[in-house]
RNA sequence: GGGGCGUUCGUCUAGUGGUCUAGGACGUCGGCCUUUCACGCCGAAAACCAGCGGUUCGAAUCCGCUACGCCCUACCA
């Protein structure tokens, strides 16, 4: 029973659900699954004026839109609730009394002013600033003289004055802290409100974590937290402290970069299953050189000491090349069925789109499925399908090794074979007009080019042929038309380019 | 100022004393395929393994120092 493993994400609701915070849901996620242990999730709001109904569902929809199921926690209840720290007040009041009961706590009466003119002496004298343990041997006769004052008591820790306390960590082995820099720590403040590094180490310990994994952020609290476990006599977790990921500048993440949610990565395109892909396989490794892998695999596979120790750099390039591998991997039917949404957005097609849109839609997606690297870009790359009449620069009808008057030439016998072919295959339109390039006695790169253009108003698109077949004749012959009428002015409007 | 952690191609990394003239991936560049683009395939450039000093017959791999980076240093989380 007290073997299981239990790890737990603790988020404050204070920002969104960004980059990084994602690397912690995934790295924890993902050891629980492996070990076979349990995810909880915890919130941790207990700073209210930071606190936003908005953050707590950033938070939910991110990890359910990364499909990070958690076991315990918000709407999932579990037998260690409450999951929000406001909700277990008591609970660190009771620790905080057990602690001042043995001793190993103790009340200080120091004002926050007191404090900092401390702070600042010692700062000025270029010396590292410690409590001084003032109130560490007050007489009751004392206390009551201060709570007779009116001061209200915050509560300290009492650190041993010598020794190490250290741990082996998971990812980095073995670090250690001397006790004397740590000094008396403040586990409630004198309003009553416990400080996170005693609501963490209460939580954890009450909700059974048995490894806390999170990021190097958190190393200096660590000892802290071992110091108040093993004043209340309780054994330690395991720790394990992942480096943090950094933007492509090296900066921290959230301030500048990476400051949207997660989920909003969908607004973008991206795949859950890619950027989950990306993140738990940006600074780990798995097996041998592959980093393409199932969420199954990623789960049989994980390795907790196979997390790099060093900082990685966020790179959107590589996000960017995994999500198109991801997209073209999908079925053709699932990536049509995603992109849709993208396309009724934009308003290329009716929401909902109706039966016709979707099979005239479909057979266009299914042509640009490998020419995307998010579905967020199957609007521009569709778009021209759609629309009703393309406009273009006429001047790319003739390509750079074509001449105006061939191009003319190819568009006005196009329209005849478009208008006479019996049947609208592809295999048919590409017989037809290669035989019709061939009697021009032109090069088939450069006659297709402007066909190419004619009908697409862009210089790439999809094989020209698939690309024709799913237009329909009607709407190649008009936009054979509208190439006819672009030539002809341009023919005017650059004598010049006649030759 | 103090403390902790880190440092292999631009980026993510493999590498745990000899098989490393350092391997893979993204990106970049070139080629092939080809009606364009993309995909796919092939190839190239790209890291004197942060620097210095030690240990050793031999070091990217072990030790020390220095530099640089990041984090922490609160009655924030």
């Amino acid at each position: 029973m007290t073997d299981d493993i239990r790890v737990r994400m603790a988020p404050g609701p204070t920002g969104y659900f960004h980059i990084g915070r994602s690397r912690a849901a995934v790295l924890n996620w993902l050891f629980a699954r492996h070990t076979g242990g349990k995810f909880v999730l915890r919130i941790e709001d207990t700073d209210q004026d930071r606190s936003r109904e908005e953050f707590l569902h950033s938070i939910l929809d991110s990890l359910r839109w990364l499909g990070i199921h958690w076991d315990e926690g918000p709407e999932a209840g579990g037998p260690y609730g409450p999951y929000f720290q406001m909700g277990r007040l008591d609970t660190y009041r009771d620790y905080a009394d057990r602690l001042l009961a043995t001793g190993h706590a103790y009340r200080c009466y120091c004002t926050p002013e007191e404090l900092d003119a401390l702070r600042r002496e010692a700062e000025a004298e270029r010396r590292p600033f410690r409590y001084p343990g003032t109130c560490r041997a007050l007489t009751p006769e004392q206390q009551a003289a201060f709570e007779a004052d009116g001061r209200e008591a915050a509560i300290r820790l009492r650190v041993p004055d010598h020794g190490t306390t250290g741990w082996d960590d998971l990812i980095l082995g073995q670090v250690t802290y001397a006790n004397d820099e740590i000094g008396d720590f403040v586990i409630r403040r004198s309003n009553g409100i416990p400080l996170y590094n005693f609501t963490v180490t209460i939580d954890d310990l009450t909700m059974r974590i048995t490894d806390v994994i999170r990021g190097q952020d958190h190393i200096s609290n660590t000892p802290k937290q071992i110091l108040i476990y093993q004043a209340l006599g309780e054994p330690t977790p395991r720790f394990g402290h992942y480096p943090l990921i950094v933007s492509p500048e090296g900066k921290k993440i959230g301030a500048r970069f990476g400051a949207k949610p997660v989920s909003g990565l969908a607004l973008d395109g991206y795949l859950p299953e890619a950027v989950f892909n990306y993140i738990a396989t940006l600074g780990v490794t798995y097996e041998g050189d592959r980093e393409i892998f199932t969420r199954d695999e990623l789960v049989r596979l994980f390795d907790i000491g196979r997390v790099s120790r060093s900082p990685a750099i966020f790179d959107p390039d590589k996000l960017d090349w995994m999500n198109g591998l991801y997209i073209r991997n999908l079925p053709p039917d699932e990536f049509v069925s995603r992109s849709l949404p993208f396309l009724e957005a934009r308003g290329l097609i009716s929401s909902p789109p109706t039966p016709s849109e979707i099979a005239y839609v479909k057979a266009a997606l299914v042509l640009e499925q490998e020419r995307v690297k998010t579905l967020a870009e199957t609007v521009e790359a569709v778009e021209f399908f759609l629309q009703e009449d393309i406009t273009y620069d006429p001047a790319l009808l003739v390509p750079k090794k074509g001449t105006l008057a061939d191009s003319v030439r190819v568009v006005d016998a196009a329209m005849d074979v478009t208008n006479s072919l019996s049947e609208w295959t592809v295999e048919a339109l590409e017989a037809a007009f290669r035989a019709l390039v061939d009697r021009l006695g032109l090069k088939t790169g450069v006659a297709f080019m402007t066909l190419r253009v004619a009908v697409t108003g862009r210089t790439y698109a999809p094989p020209l042929f698939d690309t024709m077949a799913v237009l329909g004749r009607e709407r190649v012959m008009r936009r054979l038309g509208g190439a006819q009428v672009a030539l002809q002015n341009w023919e005017r409007a650059e004598p010049t380019a006649v030759q």
